[in-house]
RNA sequence: GCGCCUGUAGCUCAGUCGGAUAGAGCGUCGGCCUCCGAAGCCGAAGGUCGCAGGUUCGAGUCCUGCCGGGCGCACCA
């Protein structure tokens, strides 16, 4: 049973006046929730200092939406945290804030309800200081300073450039991408960054298969090794090979062949048999000469990716080569580093990094007895680099398929000294498409899987974006194409969107009549909006500024594409209950000034997301 | 076997630092267009939050164990 009690109704001033008045407080004031957290703070220094709660008894102050109406618009459970310290009831705590808050203008009461919680009812006016906050800043509103410029540094997609990126490496750049804007709008300095493996066995056989299609290309009759590269894109970049080079990488193809050991086809096998026809294409080609057709073929892919990204509404600062990295001499020094803190050994002719005791399951090789350095070596320096420019949080972003690598990196990372705070991981899992209710088959091992650009081209780059990023990452995601097709309400995206074309469309049906919008004059007569569905949704527009730190602190962007959805259902529901374009041109003003804002911050919301607002569908 | 992720309505999922009566959408059922776009709105039904313990004023949320699902455990990248 909840006792609600009415401690103290403050004055209410109505604060969206005609005049700049009303809006310069509205900015002070703002945000809302931050300014009751701010009274409830002085509270309780003044409760201190009058000796009426114990000085040690410091928590941190909550203060949260309310759940229901009763609850109000913010709560706080800040009198049952006390309640132990200070030894006293929470509900007498309570009354005693209550009583210690300074006056603010947007309460219009508070209340000690339940078993402590104090609860914090708005005037019409705080919800509607929204809407004027919103014309006064535009597409800036939402953004905050949360981050205070500080530096992070976010890695994500970081596919290998082996081939073109399927729907997997498509939630990645989704996710990295709308994580790194709203970072980005909420105060960071974001650098968004791609590593690029382009060393290593899976580069050479990726030349390899080139070479094969290219001398196929030109004739020659090579047979295609089972593990190379078997996509159609292989061939392409073999045929623009061929027709620029011509015969410039020919060679005598029995050498190239001759020796080879069987291939799976013929029983033997073939991982053996790739390995020996790259050892003979590089053996036959020259060093120089393989590492040139290696660089075209990277290229190539690299730059089908960038450009496949880049229409997706994804782009990065940097695309960081490992190559660079190996080049340089960063691998080989970092490994001195590591070796002269004693974090290395020789075992078997390789050398191992003691990964055990960092909290890994086993010991992992940096340089192999060839000689080699591994992927995992180039990884540590990575990392170990990008921790040494600075940024106050690296992010890397990665699918769950290589969660197996984050202990070892973290290891790594400790080894140098850095805290396991300043690197975040965040995988995410893999998205599995159905069509017609049934799975979409996918094995990257066949080659048969559906790739980013097939996505983008089946259901559009609106759709895919907000999907993508629709769930947690952590979450698997069961990707409905029927539905990311469908133009109707069920259709998430195309509700927020159709929410904004149908303002769009109001708009346009006020030129047709031949009126005209008077903003001043709207944002004058705001207080004319006194209807609950005017309320809800410029309180809803009022919660956005929250929703852009809470999803840029937790580095959730889901959360600002739910609120999306909330936000456009906040305006359906009004749009179906009041005409807008009335005679009464005060009304009608203030009515197109609401409404105007819900757009604004539509398309601030939708532009992190990286999906477009259209003004007609 | 070990490790990471995960289990909430028939389905797909939210659920903020541990708070009040666990919420949406779809699907089902029933309503709303002489009216700014019905690509919309309103209402109803629908729950042992995988199971069992524990922590405390309070657990979907934290801890332990078990069960189920996904992924990973190379001198590959």
């Amino acid at each position: 049973m909840r006792i609600a009690a009415v401690a103290a109704s403050l004055s209410c001033t109505p604060l969206v006046s005609a005049h700049n008045g009303g809006l310069t407080r509205a900015r002070q004031l703002w945000p809302m929730k931050h300014q009751i957290a701010q009274d409830l703070r002085q509270a309780l220094d003044h409760l201190q200092n009058q000796g009426q709660l114990p000085a040690e008894a410091d928590v941190a102050v909550q203060v949260e939406r309310g759940r229901g109406e009763e609850h109000g618009d913010f709560a706080t459970n800040t009198a049952m945290r006390l309640a132990k310290p200070a030894k006293r009831s929470p509900r007498d705590i309570a009354f005693e804030i209550i009583n210690a808050l300074p006056a603010n203008p947007y309460v219009e009461r508070v209340e000690v309800a339940g078993p402590g919680f104090i609860n914090f009812f708005l005037t019409d006016d705080a919800a509607l200081a929204a809407v004027a906050a919103v014309w006064q800043q535009r597409e800036a509103y939402g953004r905050c300073n949360a981050g205070d410029g500080r530096d992070v540094l976010i890695e994500f997609v970081s596919a290998n450039p082996t081939g073109p990126l399927h729907v997997g490496h498509g939630r990645g750049a989704a996710f990295g991408s709308a994580l790194a804007s709203v970072l980005a709008a909420a105060g960071f300095s974001v650098h968004r960054e791609y590593y690029v493996n382009d060393v290593g066995r899976q580069t050479d056989i990726l030349t390899a298969s080139v070479f094969v299609r290219y001398r196929q290309q030109l004739g020659a009759a090579i047979a295609f090794p089972s593990n190379g590269y078997q996509g159609d894109y292989i061939r392409r970049i073999a045929e623009t090979l061929a027709g620029e080079e011509g015969e410039a990488y020919s060679l005598d193809d029995a050498a190239l062949t001759g020796e080879l050991p069987p291939d799976e086809a013929a029983g033997g096998d073939p991982d053996r048999h790739v390995d020996a026809l790259v050892a003979a294409t590089r053996r036959e080609l020259g060093e120089a000469r393989f590492g040139e057709l290696r660089q075209r073929a990277l290229t190539w892919i690299l730059d089908d990716i960038a450009d496949d990204l880049s229409s997706f509404g994804v782009s990065f600062d940097q695309w960081f080569s490992e190559r660079s990295l190996v080049d340089s001499g960063t691998v080989a020094h970092m490994l001195e580093r590591l070796q002269a803190a004693g974090h290395l050994y020789e075992a078997d002719g390789a050398t191992w990094f003691r990964a055990t005791v960092l909290g890994d399951d086993k010991d992992r090789v940096v340089r192999r007895s060839d000689g080699v350095t591994t992927y995992f070596a180039s990884d540590i320096a990575y990392h170990v680099d990008k921790l040494e420019r600075g940024p106050s949080q690296a992010i890397d972003v990665f699918g769950a398929d290589h969660h197996g690598y984050m202990a070892r990196v973290r290891a790594a990372v400790e080894a140098f000294g850095y805290g396991r705070d300043r690197l975040e991981f965040r995988l995410v899992q893999f998205a599995v498409l159905y069509r017609d209710g049934e799975k979409v088959p996918m094995s990257t091992r066949s080659g048969r899987f559906v790739t980013l650009r097939e996505l983008r081209e089946e259901v559009g780059n609106d759709a895919a974006r907000f999907f993508y990023v629709m769930r947690r990452p952590e979450q698997h995601l069961d990707f409905d194409l029927d539905l990311a097709k469908s133009e109707s309400a069920d259709n998430p995206v195309y509700y927020v969107q159709y929410a904004h074309a149908r303002i769009c469309s109001v708009m346009a049906q006020l030129a047709d009549k031949g009126w005209s919008h008077d903003t001043e004059a709207g944002l004058a007569a705001l207080q004319r909006l006194t209807a609950d569905h005017e309320t809800a949704l410029a309180t809803e527009i009022g919660r956005y500024p929250e929703v852009i730190e809470n999803a840029a602190l937790a580095h959730e962007p889901h959360q600002l594409a739910n609120y999306l959805r909330d936000l456009a259902n906040a305006f359906h529901t009004y749009y179906n209950a009041y005409p807008f374009i009335v005679d009464d041109t005060e009304l009608r003003d203030a009515r197109l000034s609401l409404i105007r804002a819900a757009r604004q911050v539509l398309r601030n919301g939708l532009d992190i997301l990286g999906v477009t607002a259209p003004e007609r569908m």
